[in-house]
DNA sequence: GTGAAAGCGCTAACAT
DNA sequence: ATGTTAGCGCTTTCAC
């Protein structure tokens, strides 16, 4: 297994090793008949140019890091296909780093900011130590991390969580109308008295669907009722708790639908529901959000909305890229923003 | 923000280069006053040694290729989380590559000959064009995937699949055992009578699963009876209709306990269970296996068995890392398995 | 259009 | 114990 070098090629080939670089690089003309002879040695000895010596001397590794938060949280899967989806066509690679903080961010996803020395040491061996030429950063959470990430000189693209820093650009998810469309969905199939399950409610998502589902409610001239928000924590026993309080309150009449700010409390409203030997969608409608494995697997299926995080990390990692070559549609964007689909599946009845 | 090499170290400290790479890698002796010289220096500077130079130099780039057959595939980031734990506490790094083999290879999982081409050439990208160090092949089914990988004179290491070629070595979890102990918690509990829903029966994880049901029975003196197994494909509709087929058989008395070999199909018996109003566990035991997230979703939540994927990534890298040191206790491994555990759950009842 | 050669930042053989 | 220097495999300037 002979190691084979441009030396080589240039030889056999009876030109220069500038010659072969030039060829392999189309970074000069080059005689036909002799870019040809070049091209057949190349293929006959299967030749691999090494991509060290090529970042020596460019300065370039064509690696991007991937820095992500907890590669166990629900997006990050996804988005890091997404990058890898976009990546494969191009000549970079991906070097992968996890941050493991699932752990010590459980539901307290908002306090990324003790963990901002952590994040940048990270990010400096990535920049400085492995001489990556750009970095993606993956959130877990949908909320803005301004102020975290440092200015490294290098491009830096956030992706499911967002950030205004100058130096930083993100790509994430369209929220609010995602949020406004399923109401509306809900209004459009006659429901009014709709019942609204939240996520933590200091959040920036719970506050932002909240958002969305009053813009809808208030087209249609409902107006919100207190009575009929109930606050959960994210996690699927307080949709259930939540519902249970819905279904229980005897000052307001029951609603005929209600919104999940996400599947996993969907999932435990329906337990609520089923409690109460109520029927879905028959006697109540829900809908959840974040299309998780979870929304299928419930009986009925679940209504919700997914957020097509293949998406964000494809069009992350080309905005990454797009960045590098100082080229393309996106080149001097601070932010792209991925639509979300309505997936409408069986939770939902028409009254 | 200058670029900070090793000859302005040497400089600044008033000594040599390779006084500097000797103090840096601890490589030889230093008079410590020198070696304080250089140490300050570095200190005060920041200076991290460009490892594209360091890897030009000694052929060895530190980066552990991971190439993964599908990041979206149940045992996949948490496989990687645990490459990633291990590979954090030393000199390496992470380069990924994603296959995305999910969509072609979909309950077809015995058919990656199909891809030989594609895997190898991904494996010739990394280590003769990426010129990584070593590669850790992640698999998304536990079969043997002997002759796939050709050998590429660095070592391989397969986690979750495993082969016989004396190129690579593998890390998967026990499987016949955890079969069997699954068994025997049923038997402990009074069950004699027990229902089985396979995988795909051709495949080798519903062969093995089988033997060591088999195993635990046979040790309790109970015959196996063709009548009480019914053949799924692991997927969750699957368990749907075999469970109805084992309750609805009038030949054989109905099962007081089932094992389903996976949680999907699991999932879908206890649906079917519901249907015919049986309570479980009162009515009906009920267990799976690989402990998916659906496992604790359902109601009652399914006792089944953890495959410790995380600890197959640590432990796969841990492999890689002796083998290319060539010391430590495995260096010289050829395969190791994970022991399996028994997570008991609420879905089954003491008769 | 092409080749000679310098040099990217490091390590290690060799000399002292 | 430490310094000098060749060279890892490539790109690119400069000269022709």
């Amino acid at each position: 297994m002979e190691i084979i070098t441009i030396k080589d090629i240039a030889n056999e080939a009876g030109v220069s090793t500038a010659t072969v670089s030039y060829v392999i690089n189309r970074t000069r003309q080059v005689k036909p008949d002799k870019e040809r002879r070049v091209l057949d040695v190349i293929a006959r000895t299967n030749y691999q140019p090494n991509r060290v010596a090529k970042s020596l001397r460019t300065r370039k590794t064509n690696i991007i890091g991937v820095l992500v938060e907890d590669i166990l949280a629900f997006p990050s899967a996804q988005i890091i296909g997404g990058i890898s989806d976009f990546v494969e066509q191009t000549d970079y690679n991906i070097l992968l780093n996890d941050l493991r903080m699932l752990d010590s961010l459980y539901n307290k996803y908002d306090q990324v900011i003790h963990q901002k020395d952590k994040i940048n040491q990270a990010l400096s061996f990535l920049i400085f130590g492995a001489k990556v030429d750009a970095v993606i950063y993956v959130g877990m959470f949908d909320r803005d991390i301004s102020g975290i990430v440092a200015n490294m000189n290098k491009p830096i693209v956030i992706a499911y969580s967002t950030s205004s820093d100058p130096h930083a650009c993100s790509v994430t998810y369209e929220n609010e109308d995602a949020a406004a469309n399923l109401t509306r969905h809900l209004i459009k199939n006659g429901h009014k008295n709709i019942g609204i399950i939240t996520g933590l409610s200091h959040t920036t998502p719970a506050q932002v669907r909240l958002g969305g589902i009053n813009k809808a409610l208030a087209e249609a001239g409902i107006t919100p009722s207190d009575a009929l928000i109930r606050n959960g924590d994210w996690q699927r026993s307080s949709g259930y708790t939540c519902m249970k309080g819905l279904l229980e309150n005897e000052t307001a009449p029951r609603p005929t639908a209600v919104i999940a700010m996400n599947d996993l409390m969907a999932a435990g409203a329906m337990d609520a529901i089923a409690e109460k030997k109520l029927r879905i969608p028959e006697d109540i409608s829900i809908v959840g959000f974040d299309n998780r494995d979870i929304s299928e697997y419930v009986f009925p299926k679940l209504t919700t909305v997914e957020i097509d995080l293949r998406a964000i990390g494809f069009s992350a990692a080309k905005l990454t890229v797009e960045k590098l070559c100082g080229a393309g549609e996106n080149a001097n964007k601070q932010s792209i923003i991925i639509p979300s689909n309505l997936i409408a599946r069986e939770t939902v009845a028409t009254i």
